[in-house]
DNA sequence: CCAGGACCTGGCAACGTTGTCAGATCGTCG
DNA sequence: CGACGATCTGACAACGTTGCCAGGTCCTGG
């Protein structure tokens, strides 16, 4: 800017002043410095600039679990774009479900000071950042709840999803519902079982069957076993609930292969759904949605809003595509 | 850091000093200086300090063309993953497949200082980039080559996987190969076509036959439509080559539909590739080593390596999974 | 006993901007 | 005709940090 300024033949300032369009400066110094700017190939250093304004870096953080699956793909995504509405830049960083690596990450954004930040929770205590937060930095999670911190949140409602999943199935006359799910260790794992739970006692079904709820299934390939060891029981379950889609695929090679006329009802929605065997009902959601939901909180904050934490849900959508009666 | 020397009975410097793990800090002082930090909650300004020491701001950029695509997902994932091995942050930005917005988006990040760019163009031309490149910025192009502008690149061998997957597709005894692909507006469509007339043209086989090589095939459903007007000619082909992953799809669609035995080759691979309905042979890359190549290709450059640009060609797989004979 | 190095600490300027304030010129209005 | 506001410009300090240099103490070896 120096260098534009002697070669503009004007002061430092009347460069800034240029540089940043403020008001009542000479169209034609104007002019003068923007020639001298451009043969000189100058490039405003948005480091010193956030630094001496103090007031914004025009950057947000993204912390997620891991950028390379779709579902945060997805999400950066509708992150990006709020973003890139509010001219803001976007860093994505990568927890790996790992609560040391989360907790530094976050760190280290604070310390570059972006204007706020989007987590999507991998540990559970979250309190190391209260003072980020009361010093200023919105923080809006998503996803999962945050631990021990007063937060805006913006959750999916897996519960319910997962209740009136049940419940269609109990509709359409079936009384023994095996659950398929991952691990309770994973927040939306256990909600996901606790509305199916509740479903299954609301209807007076066999909840109590502990035979039919089955965890640890993680791959697509113990989903299969599992569905084959459900059916080689006497008195096999009618219809089967897995709570992602892993399991859900999985589950759908054993049923095809078999040929069996079990109900399948899945969590979470395939984008390569023509792809299976047969129409498979889910339950689905708008994961842009939801992420564009926590950016646009996020960008109130930045913008002033002091309301009170607030926690939004994103409902989830029973999409039928055909489900065999009991 | 003023506060923290003060409460420390330090001065400036030695808070600095500490902060960075400077040798020649008595250790006393040391634990004087992180407790004051400690009770002060101080965090480091990563801005003052890029600014001041001008060597490093730890941030690269990535510019893509749209991160929810699983392809550029994939990319950033492993680019996040050597930025990790560099305690460097990533900035991602999508070009959503316009030049403008790339140099814009270029332009902001090179403001920003990054320490380097990895870019998958969106534009023909680069040149813009030049004045940034000599200026000590390291831009390194992947997936696309840059226009205008020599510079480190890492490509897939698009033309030599198309022309493997013909050749196969020749020596199982097919003739009449019909060629779907996208458009010729993006690079790697115009290499593979290229690769597939090569092979073609080289086993004397009806290259020059263009009622078999069908362009604007934009999604599954054209693409299905495309295979069963090519089946209704007279003399219909007995193996098709679709370019992309999406006409793969529409493609598999309407041959098992139609119960056709042609063969169906394709050009990228599927991570659902178990859903299909039968198995499919494919030309598979490796997209995280794309990345990964290019994204060490850029740490090199950082830490100041000054070779001249380098162009590296990532290999492409015939995958086979089966592929029905003529 | 002194030179020279290792160890430790602090003062000051500087990185590239922008905020604040002061000053200059000009036109307008009471 | 003087006061005042609108318009324009520049000097200077400051943002929070680090590089450079100076200066101190202590130990070792000649």
């Amino acid at each position: 800017m120096v260098d534009v300024a002697a070669r503009a033949g004007v002061s430092l300032k009347t460069v800034s002043r240029v540089v940043n369009n403020a008001p009542y400066v000479q169209r034609e110094l104007a002019e003068r410095v923007l020639a001298a700017a451009t043969e000189l190939g100058f490039r405003r250093n948005h480091l010193a600039s956030s630094l001496r304004s103090g007031r914004t870096t025009a950057t947000i953080g993204l912390l997620i679990e891991d950028i390379a699956n779709p579902f945060y793909a997805t999400i950066a995504g509708a992150a990006a774009e709020v973003a890139r509405q509010h001219d803001t830049m976007l860093i994505i960083a990568s927890s790996e479900e790992e609560p040391e690596r989360e907790r530094e990450l976050l760190s280290d954004l604070c310390a570059r000071r972006v204007d706020g930040l989007l987590v999507v929770p991998a540990g559970d205590d979250h309190s190391f950042l209260r003072a980020e937060v009361e010093l200023g930095i919105p923080v809006v999670f998503l996803d999962r709840p945050a631990g021990g911190l007063p937060a805006d949140t913006v959750l999916l409602d897996n519960r319910g999803g997962a209740r009136s999943g049940v419940a269609r199935l109990i509709e359409a006359g079936h009384r023994r519902v095996a659950i398929l799910f991952d691990s309770t260790s994973v927040y939306t794992m256990r909600e996901r079982l606790a509305g199916a739970r509740e479903a299954l006692a609301a209807a007076g079904a066999t909840a109590d069957d502990d035979r039919l709820i089955r965890g640890g299934v993680r791959d697509p390939e113990t989903a299969a076993r599992v569905v084959g060891e459900l059916l080689d029981q006497p008195d096999p379950p009618t219809a089967f609930f897995s709570l992602n889609n892993r399991i859900t695929l999985g589950a759908v090679e054993e049923l095809h292969r078999r040929g069996s006329d079990a109900a399948l009802l899945g969590f979470d929605d395939f984008d390569v759904a023509r792809l299976l065997p047969y129409p498979l009902t889910v339950i689905a959601y708008d994961t842009r949605k939801l992420a564009r939901t926590a950016a646009e909180l996020l960008f109130g904050r930045i913008e002033g809003d002091r309301c009170a934490p607030r926690s939004l849900l994103i409902p989830t959508e029973l999409v039928a595509r055909g489900l065999p009666a009991s």
